[in-house]
DNA sequence: CGTACGTTCCACCAAGTGGTTGAATGTTTT
DNA sequence: AAAACATTCAACCACTTGGTGGAACGTACG
């Protein structure tokens, strides 16, 4: 087999996959946390959620900051364009937002936004 | 173990974390395909290919229409809006829209696309 | 110092994944 | 009817994943 290492694209969107993963990162949304604190609310051991917190952080989507003993994280929300970017390319996104565009113009021909403003 | 069903957004990652999936999507986006076509290109068994659409069809994101022995597939791109919106609201997307309207609208307080438009 | 705390590392397990080959099923063609 | 074609099903394999419990390691505190 080749072995090819995963994109960050793969690393990403597997690490979406998980609802625990999805929870946590929503959780350092709002504010750094140590490994501890995200624990607690959740049903599992803290080992489990310490893996949890190893696949977020090989993504990138989430980084650690160790003091003392306890270790800090927080959300790297930067890391979701390029999965973001993706559906956007691939949903036509840009496309859409084109004709919208388009038609707005087409609407409000002097719409001062299209002009350089005072 | 509760052994809950996966969910939508769970499918829809998982499906697209893999990069052989995502390029038959895109192979898809452009015109819909047969099994035999979208595995031709690719460096895999056609069984293989064949279980990857699974994934595919089981997330939504693709449909399958049978047409004597050939079964076409297209692109279903409208299921990933969930996706999408997750990672624009965790990203702060919208917030950061409102602000710039906000910047936008103090800038041409008559701005006619926010009055009723005609 | 010794003890508690915060976290990871290790070994294990059941289930899932991504690939293979070979057989089965159904459809079209000759 | 027979052969070729399109696709899936079934069994298998190596590897990963998501969980467990226990040991280990470093830091803080009495």
């Amino acid at each position: 087999m080749v072995e090819r290492s995963p994109s960050v694209l793969d690393l990403t969107y597997a690490a979406l996959a998980d609802p625990t993963r999805r929870d946590i990162l929503q959780r350092l949304r709002r504010a750094e946390a140590r490994v501890t604190d995200i624990a607690r609310p959740l049903p599992m051991s803290l080992n489990a959620v310490s893996k949890h917190i190893a696949v977020l952080e090989r993504a990138g989507l989430v980084q650690r900051e160790i003091r003392g003993r306890d270790h800090f994280l927080r959300a790297e929300p930067a890391r979701l364009t390029e999965a973001e970017r993706w559906i956007a390319e691939y949903t036509g996104f840009w496309e859409r937002r084109a004709d919208a565009l388009a038609a707005h113009l087409e609407t409000y021909p002097e719409n001062p936004a299209a002009e350089g403003q005072a």
